[in-house]
DNA sequence: ATCCCATGTGTACGACCGTACACAACGATA
DNA sequence: TATCGTTGTGTACGGTCGTACACATGGGAT
């Protein structure tokens, strides 16, 4: 029977969530639109996210997520020797080749951070769980310059409108990896 | 003559329209907050811009032109032989210092192209200039890669909230940098 | 002097928003 | 069965928004 209390409930009201940031951006969020999206009513939003944050910060959790799956997708990232700047670069192009809107979301949410501190900490955990995949590779220095750098190259392409480009992607990844075989180089720099 | 074109009106409301967005962000820009801001009728700023896009626009290029000053104000960037990655960990280290607002006001003006392609053009001129700079001193393909980090450098700190380190970011901006004095080396990957 | 129209202003309208809150449904308990 | 508290729903309120539009103003053309 059509139980009251219905679990899936909240799953769907982030799901719509994340297709109305898609479709509108986050201006376009409100109770009311998540509510139209997932149908259902008003009143049910509010319920499960007191306030918008709540649901942002769902909603970039679960988009996070599903990135991290897009990254394990490339399962050769976990092979050593193979050309980790290459790797790193195809990896932009499969992602940023997605349809646009899809890819807007996650960097919008993620870029959310900036003004909304409840989001931080996800951001945060985002960015870790990325740095702790590359540290595999490199030394934890090197693992949050290819982040830095990842993501420099992904505004430029998402916020000038120009063509990804990558051989100039792995060109300029390889300059932030170490020489040397093995990839952990000592190094200097203090780290986290 | 055309006494009725008044030029000041535009650039006050241009003004309030920067301190709106500084003070409660673009969620916060309405043409009524910025009417209270500049003290001008509602009407006035319907009038000078027509969508509020108009108004991020000009908002955004006069922001720009402000952080253009910062780097100008760094002068010893034009001087060859010094070291360059340094002095851009500095550069950022000063900028990221001054009051969050600030940078968070330009930052977001900045990242606002990625949902609003009216402001891309100007995005991308914004970083055409800084590319253009940082030229001098460099070839074009390590000017374009020393902005895209710096970019994602920041992004982690303003992201993420952790502190910045100056050298942290001169380690990793060095390796950028193609070794050998004069910095403009023969590069095969393909230009803009 | 008279008229015209670009420039600038005030106000009102309909739409959407977050929030509050009374109420419906139902499982648990006695 | 009667009652109660948790869970979920509908609606209405006050506020802000973009927009439209009627109106003021004053310089240039005739």
């Amino acid at each position: 029977m059509a139980r009251r209390y219905d679990p899936e409930r909240r799953r769907r009201i982030i799901d719509a969530a994340i297709r109305v940031v898609g479709a509108k951006g986050i201006a376009g969020l409100s109770h009311r639109s998540v509510a139209a999206e997932a149908d259902v009513p008003l009143g049910s939003t509010t319920y499960h996210f007191k306030t918008l944050d709540e649901l942002l910060v769902a909603a970039l959790r679960q988009a996070g997520e599903g990135f991290a799956k897009v990254i394990a997708a490339h399962g050769s990232l976990s092979d050593p020797g193979t050309d980790l700047a290459g790797e790193l670069a195809a990896l932009l192009g499969d992602w940023l080749a997605g349809d646009r809107t899809g890819v807007e979301l996650e960097y919008e949410l993620y870029l959310a951070a900036l003004r909304r501190p409840a989001l931080r900490p996800v951001a945060a955990e985002w960015a870790d769980g990325v740095a702790e995949l590359l540290t595999r590779r490199t030394d934890p220095v090197t693992a949050r310059a290819l982040i830095a750098l990842m993501d420099g190259l992904c505004l430029q392409v998402l916020l000038t409108d120009v063509a990804y480009d990558k051989e100039y992607a792995r060109e300029v990844l390889a300059r932030v990896i170490p020489e040397g075989g093995s990839g952990a180089r000592p190094v200097d720099a203090p780290g986290t």
